[in-house]
This record gives C-alpha cells, sequence and structure tokens, in this order.
DNA sequence: CAAGCGGGTTGACGTGGATCAAACGCCCCA
DNA sequence: TGGGGCGTTTGATCCACGTCAACCCGCTTG
C-alpha cells in the first residue's frame, strides 16, 4: 500500500461538463436555468478518483475546493482524542462534500470513500467568484449549505431523542429516499457501509444495529442479506417513527 | 396572554448600525474592513424585541430573513410528532439565527426567546444582493453558514459518542467561552435555560443533567445555585473530556 | 401570609442498550 | 480446495441512564 499519494490521483484531467451531466437535479445546478448552468462548466476543475477506504481529505488539511460525489459514496466523520469515532454523514452522487472547510481554511472532519469513487473538484475561489455573477448559482449554493444544516438537525433529533429501533427505521427510510431519487429501487438496496459505521451514525453500537436489523426481519418489515436490503413493509418502518400501531 | 401578535412587535424603527455596533467581531461583520462594514449599515434593516418564551420563528413561517442577537439569548428546537423536543442549539448576542430557512423557504425549526431579547433584522434577499458586490461579506457570510455545519457536526460527537458527564463538561465549557469571547467571566455565568432545555440539547433527562452537576460539584468541579454556575476547576472539567486523570 | 406552582434536587428502582464472548458465513488468496 | 480474517449474528450479563415519585425552594398571586 503506498501512503497516501495525493497528487497522482488528482490529476484526472477529465473536465466535468455540468450542463450534460445526469445529476444535475441532485447536485448543485439543481433549479437552475440551463444558460447559468452552461456557466457552471467553466468552474468545475476536473475530477477525481479516490478508492474505497481512501480519503478525499482529512481533519486539518487545508480547504481549497468543495467536492460533487459523481459515482460511489462517501462517509464524513469526526475523531475524539481517545479514538472514538462519530460519522456524520454518509454522500451519495449529486451530494456536496467538503462545507466544513470554509469557516477555518481547513477540514473539520475527514471524509473516506465507501466505495471506488469518483469526485468532480470545485474549486471554493472560482465558486465565489461566479456566484457573485450568477444569482442563481449564488442561491443554489446557499440552499445546499442550508440543507445540511437543516439534515444536521434532524441527525440531532435522531441521536437526542430517538430509541435504537426508530433511529434505524429513519435511517432506513432516508437511504431508501435517497436511493429512491437516483433511479434506483426504493425498496431493495446495498448498503455500502459496515454495521459499526451505521452505528456509529446512529450513536448505537454494532451489535445494536444488527439486533435491529434481525428485529425489523422477524417483524416481516424487511429482509436482510448482510449488506443487502430488502424493504418489505415501508408503512410499518414509518409507524416506528411516528409512534403509530404499525399497520 | 395575546395569541402571536407578530405584527406590532417587529416595528422597532430604530435603523442598527453595524459600523457603531460592539458585536461586529462576534458577528455577521467579523473581519471585514471598515469600509465595507458601512455598507452593511444599509442592508440591516430594523430591530426586533422579543419577549421571554416568545417565539421570534415557527417550524413553517415563510422565510425572509436571518437574525442577528443583539440582547439577549434564545434557543431552537424542532418537535416530533408525539411531542418529544430536541433543543439544536442555543444562541447567544452576535450569533445568527434562521439560517434553516434558507433551503425551503420556510423555517424548519422553531427560536424562542429565553430571555427578554433584541435581534437585527437582516432581510435575507438584501444580503445575497449586497454579498454579490462585496466579496468580503460574501465570504463572511459563507463562513457563518460553515461555522454552524461544524458545531453541529460537534453535537453530533457529542449525542452520538459520549457519557452523560462528558456531554455536561463540554457544554459548560463551550458556555464559558462564549460567555469570556462577550467579556464576561469564565468562571461564574447564569444559565439562561432550564434543566429540562439542557437535558433536550445534551440528549438527557433533566434529572441526569441535574444529578450530574451535582456530582461536578460533589468532585469540587463546580459550584452550583440553580442557574448560577461558578466553575472551580476547569481543567478538571476539561479532563473529563479527554479520558485523563483530573488534574 | 398562605397557597400555588414551576423549576430543581434526590432517592429507589427498572430497562434499553452496552459489553463481553462465542460462533458463523462470506470472500479473498495461497 | 482449504485456511484465515473481517464483518456479522446471537446469547448472557451488566450498568448508565431513564422512570417514577417525593420533596424542596424561591416567586408569584390573591
Amino acid at each position: 500500500m503506498p501512503q497516501r499519494a495525493v497528487v497522482p490521483i488528482t490529476a484526472e484531467g477529465l473536465k466535468t461538463a455540468c450542463s450534460q451531466c445526469n445529476l444535475q437535479e441532485l447536485c448543485l445546478p439543481f433549479g437552475m436555468s440551463d444558460g447559468d448552468i452552461d456557466q457552471l462548466d467553466g468552474l468545475v476543475g476536473a475530477r477525481r478518483k479516490v478508492k474505497r477506504h481512501q480519503h478525499l481529505y482529512r481533519v486539518g488539511d487545508t480547504f481549497e475546493a468543495i467536492f460533487a460525489v459523481r459515482t460511489g459514496s462517501f462517509k464524513t466523520d469526526v475523531l475524539l482524542e481517545d479514538g472514538r469515532e462519530q460519522v456524520t454523514g454518509f454522500q451519495m452522487s449529486g451530494e456536496i462534500i467538503g462545507l466544513d472547510g470554509i469557516s477555518t481554511d481547513a477540514h473539520t472532519c475527514n471524509a473516506v470513500a465507501l466505495e471506488d469513487s469518483d469526485v468532480c473538484i470545485i474549486p471554493f475561489a472560482n465558486l465565489e467568484t461566479l456566484s457573485r455573477e450568477v444569482e442563481s448559482l449564488q442561491h443554489q449554493f446557499h440552499k445546499v449549505m442550508s440543507r445540511e444544516i437543516v439534515r444536521d438537525h434532524g441527525v440531532m433529533m435522531l441521536l437526542g431523542s430517538m430509541r435504537a429501533e426508530e433511529r434505524l427505521a429513519a435511517f432506513l427510510i432516508n437511504m431508501s429516499q435517497r436511493f429512491t431519487a437516483r433511479g434506483f429501487s426504493a425498496a431493495e438496496f446495498h448498503l455500502r457501509m459496515t454495521r459499526e459505521e451505521i452505528g456509529s451514525y446512529l450513536g448505537l453500537k454494532l451489535e445494536t444495529v444488527s439486533r435491529a436489523f434481525s428485529r425489523f426481519q422477524e417483524n416481516g418489515l424487511i429482509k436482510v442479506q448482510q449488506k443487502h436490503i430488502r424493504i418489505v413493509n415501508i408503512g410499518g418502518l414509518k409507524a416506528l417513527l411516528s409512534h403509530l400501531p404499525s399497520v
């Protein structure tokens, strides 16, 4: 295993054209006019491949760009001195990573690929320049940041006020919705993260996550086969969240 | 008790001048040049008084402006259908509230004054317009949003990976730092929120918060008298966070 | 001055999820 | 084809925090 090897990987010559990208409606350009999107083509610098388990960036790396996931998926996490890990999010195609770096010009979390992945590099200085000219871009970017804040509030709700099975149900419903938005099945999907990573995200131990999966299966809500999940009774899952009697 | 009474309260004629405000270095203008700050004076519309326990905004209110706390303090929270509350943050003078509303043009959380308070109204459309012209404002605003995201990550860490006493220690240290930044004592302060609100924020029940306070007092870390807190051994509190033997 | 009440403290007890431990299954590679 | 390792499942036990309940204190209100 080579150590880090940051530079060679970055040099992925291909320019990405937002105007041609089929992720538009999930990504930064969402809601912008075709004309405005054309202007983005000059902004998005290059792509970068990140192999499974490699870091896209680490805590302390100087902040220069945000990234849009093109293919694959990532987790972001923060570490305590004593090694405890908190996964702060999982990112799928079209989603933006790296916003944490703006505040101090250095990244405050780690971003790790969960599978071989591919991101668009959006140099932040250029983004700010262009969004001073393109109003719709400016507004879209603000929405992206705000959406992240709202998402974080949801996670706080989950971590602070829900019990284990509610957390996992919320997680599965969320994953299902995001897969759906990407044209995949809402009912059947492959989780790219381990039980431990799910647990870290949900504030639970991996054993608890595993048991909750098993319980859901016993109750006919889902079918689990390792990382492969099939949702059998989405209504039942949702009922868990609202404390309703399961339909 | 009158119901809502939104309009009359809003009409607080006084224009606020950022250029004259002593909260500059804690607020949106932080890091901007005097000249650039002068331009903010035209942006910040008016002030609004919010009495204790009154809402600055509620979930679902249409989003029009963000707010800078001038005096007093607030909590923001989100509610589950069954009434469970999750406090997502406490805001003090100079801090910005309302960023959650950008994503959907409607607020996604509630903001409630913890004491009689006073905010500057920053109409968001105007902020976007001006930040297309004033680069430093644009950048500052992005930093404010990013800082909120980073803060949220910290709360996730707290909720997902820390035990009760660690959470409370982190909370006290954080409060102490924020009071210090505002020119108040780092060691002695008055909490404006109840044990229940602290508990909600930290993902604990009020009894657990109360017990942890008592434990800290027994161990000579703090002195508690209802809402009045005196930190006796800040090193001891910090040690709780890093799992070090208490100095 | 008493009554009422919201907030806080404290105790006794219960429990959801953590911890510890064992075993299993899938997958990679020799 | 067989072994080794990581990820997962499952069981037994433990314990941190939640729950329930009593009581206290300082304020307000009549």
